[in-house]
RNA sequence: GGCCAAGUGGCGGAAUGGCAGACGCACUCGACUCAAAAUCGAGCGUAGCAAUACGUGUGGGUUCGAGUCCCACCUUGGCCA
C-alpha cells in the first residue's frame, strides 16, 4: 500500500473495532476496571462519566443525508477525545422507527411497515458504520422494537397513573389524589370519573386537526401554516374524543428549569416563546341579556387580558363561535346568523382563524355584557379570530389598543375609545390624533378617559386595577400560557398500542404492567378507515378482550412518533433490561446527559415532551433529576453547493441554446444583440424587457459555471452576456431540486475521514454551511500530507517514511509540537473542531518541510488526529509499530514553557497606527519595552519633531506611543 | 409586526479590545512530465513601479487603540405572530 488508501484502511479498521468490540461501555465492572495508563481518576478511583447523545435518527427510505454525519462527526469526536482524557463515555446510538413514511410505503405496498422499516434501518447502520463513528453497538436501540416499547407503554401507564398536586407542584400517584366528600358520596363511577379528570393523561373531546389525506389527527405543532408538517395536505377542524397528556400542568417548571441549562439562548427563547407565559387578569363581565328562554342574567363571562389597564376601553366582547355560553345568550332574531357562522368557522383550522392579513368577519349575539369599571353596556359578538383554545375564549375587545380589535371594529363600525396615551411620534407615523386613531396603539403609555387610573402609566394602571378588581371579587391577577395540552392520539397503524381497554360502560381500564408489550395485531390492509377509529379497528380478533365476562374493546389509536423518542436516552443506559425501562443504579451513575447534539428542527417539539416525561418520571421517583439534558448543541444546517443561475424567455433549454447561436452571428452590432436580449434574456433587477415572441413565455433557468461569470460592483453577470444579473443561491439540499450528497458517494470517492474532516471544516459547528466539493478534497489532499509526512508512499508495503527518525526533537520542534497540542486540546474542548483541523493543516505543512521528523512528535501528533481521522490515525499508529488500538491511549499534555518561543514579535503603533515590528526577548519587560520601541528606526522617524505624550507597553501584545 | 442570530478577500472561514484575512478552496506563475493528472515551490484584499494610502454592511460614539464594546439604521437568515 504506498500512497494513501482510504478504501483500504477504513474497512479493515471498522472491522477491527467491530471484532474487538472496542467502544463497548462496561458499566457493572466499573469500579474495578482496570485504569487507562495517565487517565485521570476521580477520588474515588473512578472514572469520572460523560454521556454523548446524538438525536437519533428516523430511518428514512432515502437512507443518510450529509446532514446527518455533522452532528455524528462532533459527537464522536468528542466521545474519542474524553476516552482519551480517561473518561468513563457513554455513546449510543438508534432508531426513531415509528412513522408515517413507513405507513405509507405499507399501505402502498401491502408489506408490513416492519419489514420496510428493517431495511431502512440497516441501511442507516451500514452507512453509519461506514463513517467510523465509536458507538458502543451493544446498546442499539428500536422505538418499534416490542422490547423497547413495551416500556414506552409502561411509561404511558406511569403518567395515567399521575395526577398534578398544585399545590406541592409535583405529580403523584392517582391513588394519593384527595376524592372530594361529595364525590365519594355518589359512588365508586363518580369517583373514577373524578380521577380521570386529574389525570396527566386524560381523554377529552376537543376539536383537534384532522388531516383526512393522512388519515390522523396532528398536534398543533405538526401544523404549519394550515397544512400538515408531514407532505403539506389541508387540515381541518373537528371535535373528536382523544387522548392528551397535561404538558400544561408542568408549564411553570418547564420555563424555570431552563435557566440553568446550558443550551444555547436562541432554543431556550424558542421554547419560552412555545410556553408562552403571560401575566394578567381575568375579569369578570355580567351578562345582561339574552334569550328569553334562558335566564342567563346574574350569570357572567371570564375574559384574560394581559392589558386590563385597557378596560375603560373595552368597547364590545367576543366570544369564540364554540363558547359553551354562545347558545344560550343568543336572541331569536340573531339565532340563523350565529348558527351559520358557527358551522363556517368550525371548518377552519387556527391558522385560517387567526392569520392577521385576512378580513375579519363575526355575527353579533344579540346579547349585552356589563363592564364593571364604567358600568357601559357593551354588545357580546362571536367571532372565528378568537379561539376557543386560547385563555377562557373570551376576550374584552378593546380596538383603541388592539390590532385585531381594531380591524374587527372597523369592520363592523363598533365605537373606538383611546384610554392609553399614544407618544407624539407614534401619532404622526400613524396619522393620528388622540381621539381618532388610524391604527390601534399597542405599547404602554399613559392611561386616559379611563377615571381612577387616568395619568397612571402602564405598569401602575395594572396593578391599580388588578387591586380595584379583586377588592370587588370582579377579577383575580392571573397567570396564562399559551402551551396547550399535548394530544397524544394518531389514527394509525404504524406506533405504539396504548395499553388500554374501554369497557361497556365507557369505563377506562389499563392493562397490568405484566401484560406489556401489547403488540400491534398482524394485519393486511393498512389503510386509514377514513374515520376516527384508525386501522387498528380492522383488527377484529385483537380488537375485543374478555374479562369476567365483560367484552372489553382496545383503544384503536396508536401514540404520536414523538412518544418512542422521549425516553429513548434513558434505555441506552441499560438496553437489555427486562424487569425495568432502565436499573435505578445506572440511571443514578450517567444521567444526566452531558452533551446533545442535533438538529434546531427539534428546538421546540421533541425537547419540550421529553423534558416533561421525564419530569413525571422525577416526580414519580424513578430518576434523581429534573432534566434530562444538561448541555444541547445545535448543528447548523448544510445547504447544497452554491449555484448560478440567469433566467431565459423560453420553455427548453434549446431557447436558451438557440439564444447563445443566435447572438454569436449576431456579435458586431450592439443594435441587434440589444433587440435579441430583449426576446430571450429575463434581468433579474432592474427594466424587465419585453418582447411580444416570447413575452408570455415562462422562465427557464440555466446554470452557469463560476468561470463563466464576471464581477462588477460587488455583482455577478454572465460573461458571455455581462448585463445580464446572475443570481447566487444556496438552497436547501432537496429531492425536487435534485442537489442532495449522498455520504456513500463521499465515502467512495474520498474516504470516510476526508468526509468527517470536511464536515468539521466548513465552519463552526453550529453555522448554516454550504457544502463544496472541492473542500472534501481540500481535506483529501490534507490526509494525503500526513500519509506522506509518516510513510514512504513509494514502498510497496507500508513503510515509514526515511525522514521519520528515533532522535531527540530540537526546540523548534517541540515547540511547534507543543502549540498544536494546545491548540486542538482547546479547541476541541469547545467544540472549535474547524480551526484544530487548521492547526494540525499548520503542523503537517511545518513538518513536511523537514528533513528530520521525530519519532516521538509524529507519535503524539498522530494522536490528535485520532478523534477526526481514526481510520488513517489507527493505520499510521500500527505503522509506528503499536499492536493496539489507539482509542484509549492518553491525549497529549502541553508544557506551557515549551510553548513560548525565546523571542517575540510586537507591534509598535504611533497614535494608534502600525509602525514597525520589533523583535524581543520573550521575557522583556513594559519599560524594556517601551526603550527598545523607542530605539527603532522607524519609530524614530515617525515621532521626530513631536512630543511624546503617553506610552501603552503591554508585554507581549504591543506598543502604543501617543504623540502630538 | 415582535424576538433572536449574523454581515470580514472571488468563495468557506480565522482573529482573550492590541500586526485584519490563520487554515482551506479557487486562481496565477514556476518545477517535475513527451503531455496531462498527482505532487512540490512561489504569489494571491484594493489602488500604486514604489514608499504608502485605503480597507471587516452604513452612520455616529466610547477608547491610547474597535472586526470585536455602545446607539441608530440597512440587509440576510431563523423562530413566533
Amino acid at each position: 500500500m504506498p500512497s494513501y488508501d482510504p478504501a483500504a484502511i477504513e474497512p479493515k479498521w471498522q472491522q477491527f473495532w467491530d471484532a474487538n468490540k472496542t467502544f463497548r461501555t462496561e458499566d457493572e465492572s466499573r469500579e474495578d476496571a482496570e485504569p487507562v495508563s495517565g487517565a485521570s481518576r476521580s477520588s474515588a478511583g473512578v472514572k469520572p462519566k460523560y454521556y454523548i447523545l446524538d438525536m437519533f435518527p428516523y430511518p428514512s427510505g432515502s437512507g443518510l443525508h450529509v446532514g446527518h454525519p455533522e452532528g455524528y462527526t462532533a459527537t464522536d469526536i468528542l466521545a474519542r477525545f474524553k476516552r482519551m482524557n480517561g473518561f468513563h463515555v457513554l455513546h449510543p446510538m438508534g432508531w426513531d422507527a415509528f412513522g408515517l413514511p413507513a405507513e405509507q410505503h405499507a399501505i402502498q405496498t401491502g408489506e408490513h411497515p416492519s419489514k420496510n422499516t428493517q431495511q431502512n434501518i440497516n441501511t442507516f447502520r451500514r452507512q453509519i458504520k461506514s463513517l467510523g463513528f465509536s458507538y458502543d453497538w451493544d446498546r442499539e436501540v428500536d422505538t418499534t422494537d416490542p422490547n423497547y416499547f413495551r416500556w414506552t407503554q409502561w411509561i404511558f401507564l406511569t403518567i395515567y397513573d399521575t395526577w398534578y398536586d398544585a399545590e406541592q407542584k409535583r405529580g403523584r400517584p392517582i391513588s394519593e389524589l384527595p376524592i372530594p366528600p361529595e364525590v365519594t358520596a355518589q359512588g365508586e363511577a363518580a369517583v373514577r370519573k373524578y380521577q380521570d379528570a386529574h389525570r396527566l393523561a386524560y381523554i377529552a373531546e376537543q376539536p383537534v386537526n384532522w388531516c383526512p389525506e393522512l388519515g390522523t389527527v396532528l398536534a398543533n405543532e405538526e401544523v404549519i401554516d394550515g397544512k400538515s408538517e408531514r407532505g403539506g395536505y389541508p387540515v381541518v377542524r373537528q371535535p373528536l374524543k382523544q387522548w392528551l397528556m397535561r404538558i400544561t400542568a408542568y408549564a411553570e417548571r418547564l420555563l424555570s428549569d431552563l435557566e440553568p441549562l446550558d443550551w444555547s439562548e436562541s432554543i431556550k427563547q424558542m421554547q419560552r416563546n412555545w410556553i408562552g407565559k403571560s401575566e394578567g387578569a381575568e375579569v369578570q363581565f355580567e351578562i345582561l341579556g339574552g334569550s328569553p328562554r334562558t335566564n342567563v342574567r346574574g350569570e357572567s363571562i371570564t375574559v384574560y387580558t394581559t392589558r386590563p389597564d385597557t378596560l375603560f376601553g373595552a368597547t364590545y366582547m367576543v366570544l369564540s363561535p364554540e363558547h359553551t355560553l354562545v347558545e344560550r345568550i343568543t336572541t331569536p332574531e340573531q339565532k340563523a346568523a350565529v348558527k351559520a357562522y358557527q358551522e363556517a368557522a368550525a371548518r377552519k383550522s387556527d391558522f385560517e382563524r387567526t392569520e392577521l392579513a385576512k378580513k375579519k368577519t363575526g355575527v353579533f349575539t344579540g346579547a349585552y355584557a356589563h363592564n364593571p369599571v364604567n358600568n357601559q353596556q357593551i354588545p357580546i359578538w362571536i367571532a372565528d379570530y378568537v379561539l376557543a383554545s386560547y385563555g377562557t375564549g373570551a376576550i374584552m375587545a378593546v380596538p383603541g389598543h388592539d390590532e385585531r380589535d381594531f380591524e374587527f371594529a372597523k369592520q363592523f363600525d363598533l365605537p373606538i375609545v383611546t384610554v392609553v396615551t399614544p407618544n407624539e411620534k407614534w401619532l404622526k407615523e400613524a396619522g393620528s390624533t388622540i381621539n381618532d386613531l388610524k391604527a390601534a396603539y399597542t405599547d404602554d403609555g399613559v392611561a386616559m378617559n379611563s377615571g381612577m387610573l387616568d395619568g397612571l402609566k402602564t405598569e401602575e394602571a395594572k396593578a391599580k386595577i388588578i387591586a380595584w378588581l379583586e377588592e370587588r371579587k370582579l377579577g383575580t391577577r392571573k397567570v396564562n400560557y399559551k402551551l396547550r395540552d399535548w394530544l397524544f392520539s394518531r389514527q394509525r397503524y404504524w406506533g405504539e398500542p396504548f395499553p388500554i381497554l374501554h369497557g361497556p360502560d365507557g369505563e377506562v381500564v389499563p392493562l397490568d404492567a405484566k401484560d406489556l408489550p401489547l403488540t400491534l395485531p398482524e394485519m393486511t390492509d393498512y389503510k386509514p378507515t377514513g374515520s376516527p377509529d384508525g386501522p387498528l379497528a380492522k383488527a377484529t380478533d385483537w380488537l375485543t378482550v374478555n374479562r369476567d365476562g365483560k367484552v372489553y374493546r382496545r383503544e384503536t389509536n396508536t401514540m404520536p412518533q414523538w412518544a418512542g423518542s422521549c425516553w429513548y436516552f434513558l434505555r441506552y443506559i441499560d438496553p437489555h433490561n427486562a424487569t425495568a425501562f432502565a436499573d435505578p443504579a445506572k440511571l443514578k451513575e450517567w444521567l444526566p446527559v452531558d452533551l446533545y447534539i442535533g438538529g434546531a428542527e427539534h428546538a421546540v417539539l421533541h425537547l419540550l415532551y421529553s423534558r416533561f416525561w421525564h419530569k413525571v418520571l422525577f416526580d414519580r421517583g424513578y430518576l434523581h433529576c429534573p432534566e434530562p439534558f444538561q448541555r444541547l448543541v445545535n448543528q447548523g444546517m448544510i445547504l447544497g453547493e452554491t449555484k448560478y443561475s440567469a433566467y431565459f424567455r423560453g420553455k427548453t433549454r434549446d431557447d436558451a441554446i438557440r439564444f447563445k447561436e443566435e447572438k454569436r452571428t449576431l456579435e458586431s452590432t450592439v443594435a441587434q444583440v440589444t433587440g435579441l436580449l430583449s426576446k430571450y434574456m429575463i434581468q433579474i433587477s432592474g427594466d424587465e424587457f419585453e418582447h411580444p415572441e416570447t413575452r408570455d413565455m415562462g422562465p427557464y433557468q440555466i446554470v452557469l459555471e463560476e468561470n463563466e461569470l464576471i464581477l462588477k460592483d460587488k455583482k455577478w453577470y454572465w460573461k458571455e452576456c455581462p448585463s445580464i444579473l446572475v443570481e447566487v443561491r444556496n438552497d436547501k439540499m432537496s429531492k425536487s431540486r435534485g442537489n442532495v450528497v449522498n455520504p456513500d458517494d463521499v465515502v467512495k470517492e474520498y474516504g470516510a475521514d476526508s468526509l468527517r474532516l470536511f464536515e468539521m471544516f466548513m465552519g463552526p459547528l453550529e453555522a448554516v454551511k454550504p457544502w463544496s466539493t472541492k473542500g472534501v478534497e481540500g481535506v483529501y489532499r490534507f490526509l494525503g500530507r500526513v500519509w506522506r509526512m509518516l510513510i514512504d508512499d513509494s514502498a510497496e508495503t507500508v513503510t515509514l517514511n526515511a525522514s521519520v527518525k528515533d532522535v531527540e526533537p530540537d526546540k523548534e520542534t517541540l515547540r511547534v509540537l507543543h502549540r498544536t497540542i494546545q491548540k486542538v486540546t482547546e479547541d476541541t474542548e469547545k467544540l472549535g473542531f474547524n480551526t484544530a483541523i487548521a492547526a494540525m493543516m499548520e503542523f503537517t505543512n511545518h513538518f513536511t518541510k523537514q528533513e528530520v521528523r521525530p519519532k516521538s512528535v509524529m507519535k503524539t501528533f498522530v494522536l490528535l488526529l485520532a478523534p477526526y481521522a481514526p481510520h488513517v490515525a489507527e493505520e499510521l499508529w500500527a505503522a509506528l509499530g503499536h499492536k493496539t488500538t489507539l482509542a484509549y491511549e492518553p491525549w497529549p499534555k502541553f508544557d506551557p514553557a515549551l510553548v513560548k518561543a525565546d523571542t517575540i514579535e510586537i507591534p509598535v503603533q504611533v497614535n494608534g497606527k502600525l509602525r514597525s515590528v520589533l523583535t524581543v526577548p520573550a521575557g522583556i519587560d513594559a519599560a524594556g519595552l517601551e526603550a527598545a520601541a523607542k530605539a527603532d528606526p522607524k519609530v524614530i522617524e515617525a515621532i521626530t519633531g513631536k512630543t511624546i505624550k503617553k506610552v501603552i507597553a503591554k508585554p507581549p501584545q504591543m506598543v502604543n506611543l501617543v504623540v502630538g
